[in-house]
DNA sequence: TATGAATGAGAATTCATTCAT
DNA sequence: AATGAATGAATTCTCATTCAT
């Protein structure tokens, strides 16, 4: 019947948009409040004020807010991070240097989103599902970059040899542990780049004195 | 007035038991099996073949099943465990020694409880409730253990000094991330011994070549 | 965020106000004919042919609902009654003809609610929670208003002096059982008015001959 | 095979009756505290400190032990009462010191038994079967009480002639509201004989000064 | 597009009752 | 006679999802 204009069809994408927008920002707190589980479809859309319907036009179900809030976060942590295979650090201080600064970087977006980083730490695991399989393929990535820097640094002979892949995993468990703790409050009022650099340090020379 | 005689409360005691034991066994496979939020009450009767009330006789919820198991679970893991504080390792070398050999007992008895293990790693953070409390409180142990064999070492001057609640804080993780993805399958049929050691050096030792 | 118009909004108020309705009266039918206690939610909703859910978005629980249909009850009864202290009876003729014409007001009402009258005095006392101190209070309200009355009588003389609390509470114990018996069909076919007025003379001159 | 010895016999029937009444009086502690319908079988037998099954030997289910109250009570409350129809009042005066002896005799039993009197009066009519029944024939024997000496006195003409049956109806009616009130601590500390005498003058003279 | 009333399958939980000992 | 573990039908209540407007 009624024709579109092109004027209305951009009112509604808009209007769209940020209506898909706010049940993201609002899905966000409250799962990071009372818990991704024990929240319901209804608690988002009341706090959004929305009716319940609209959730749907936005969203399959549960899970698919889940992945839409992890795509957000996963996109703002990685966003601008390339990695050049050819500008590789060419020695340990430039490879830890280089650590620091990435760590830091992620630090600074991660503070900026305490609750869903907590939540995902917590209960990502836990989901399932085509979510559970994105974000074990997001810690793959991790793993990956680590595993690449990891072999390069053995390669360069600056890194002590060793199972590679396994040695990222345990840096990327080290990552995990140490920033559900800290999120949690549980580290006290380090300074951040602290936190960053002690990590560093345990993941590149572990706590001997001395190896030849 | 209760009227029953010794071997009757006897017999009782064990009938109840018993029930209570399959109970926990078949829970610990199903909860193992389909993951414990996806799990119902009335699928773990079913496969244990008894009645939905017999379940609230032993347990007041799927909560409190679950922490049956998981008290099960660490009860197993810590038995014969004693931190003597007096027999702490003279040097570097005996320090590895302990570490290899309380890593493999442990993971033998991880590897006899693959999927109970790999069930509270995943979803154990999301129940939160007093299971939460329980788990934290666990980890908080593995935490302590790991944070005293260090202060030691580096009293001793046979470890760097660090952080040292931090640093524990990592291993742990190192630990967790590692079993994970073992458990998971993701690193291959490799031999019990050979990770566990990689871990303790990977703790222990970094990855870096030689620090002052 | 809410975009409903006026108009939606007020259909649906409309929709929900006629759900809400269509269960309390499908709900005192089946209340008052296999009694409150053994009525199921299932019931119910099955007789007004709505989903389990449905009831639930309307009324907390089983007491809620009750408690809705004591309200229009009381809200009926009491309906146009205002005590108007000023104009209390002059003498005990007009007391008499007062409490007549109240009565049979009341009873008019009473006989188009037969069964839940009977469903409240049967069942009412048993039920306890929120229902049961609502109930008490409005009995107590009756027994204020049959107490204002009395000592009105007693004070302008035309009344003998009596305790007028425990008179007013035995006035409405008359009422409430005569009228238990009558809704039971135990009293014949009697007349209303040949009720009301056997129980204004109960109340008022009781049975003796003469009394100075 | 063991033949049961008269010794014996008489042990179990002594043994047996212990039980039944200690089940009976925990019983009528419980119902009277929780009230009827939210009081389980497991309550009692807590109580009781016997087993579940112990009840079922006993009862056949829960009405039949409130019946088996209700049982025990009348008894003691009529115990002694002997409706001799050849020895009523001559006159008003007799009758009234009738009432009044009556009336006292029966409050003193009631008082020893508050709790279980309001948990008739309170509950009793919702809970139909058997139990409903015998209660409703209980009510019944008093009405019928109450109206012969009703008809007597019309008869002898020191009363007021009145349908005989809604007159003893509205007594009842009286009595039960008044107890129930008083039981419930709604009346104050007055004396028992006080209001034995009001109820009786209630019941005989009315409200009224005088009447022709 | 947004709505929110209605849905109903399905989950947790209860508790009177049975029965082997 | 007494027991108490086991039962499972019955019930309440939840909540993701649909759909008419």
């Amino acid at each position: 019947m009624s024709q579109a204009t092109p004027y209305r069809r951009e009112k509604n994408r808009v209007r769209r948009e940020r209506t898909r927008t706010l049940l993201l920002d609002k899905a966000e707190i409250i799962f990071a409040d009372r818990g991704y589980h024990s929240t319901r479809i209804s608690d988002i859309v009341a706090v959004a004020e929305f009716g319940q319907g609209t959730f749907y036009r936005h969203f399959a179900n549960k899970e698919a807010i889940l992945l839409a809030i992890l795509q957000r976060l996963t996109h703002r942590l990685l966003a601008g991070f390339v990695l050049d295979r050819s500008q590789l650090p060419k020695d340990f201080d430039t490879h830890r240097a280089v650590c620091l600064k990435g760590g830091e970087q992620a630090a600074r977006v991660i503070m900026d989103h305490k609750d869903v980083v907590l939540l995902f730490l917590r209960e990502g695991p836990s989901v399932g599902g085509v979510f559970g399989q994105q974000l074990e393929e997001f810690y793959s990535r991790l793993v990956q970059i680590a595993e690449v820097y990891l072999r390069h640094g053995v390669q360069q002979g600056y890194l002590r040899s060793c199972g590679a892949e396994m040695r990222a995993q345990a840096q990327i468990g080290q990552v995990l542990r140490i920033l559900t703790v800290w999120l949690d409050g549980g580290l006290g009022n380090r300074d951040v780049s602290v936190v960053v650099s002690e990590l560093v340090d345990f993941a590149l020379i572990g706590c001997a004195h001395a190896v030849g």
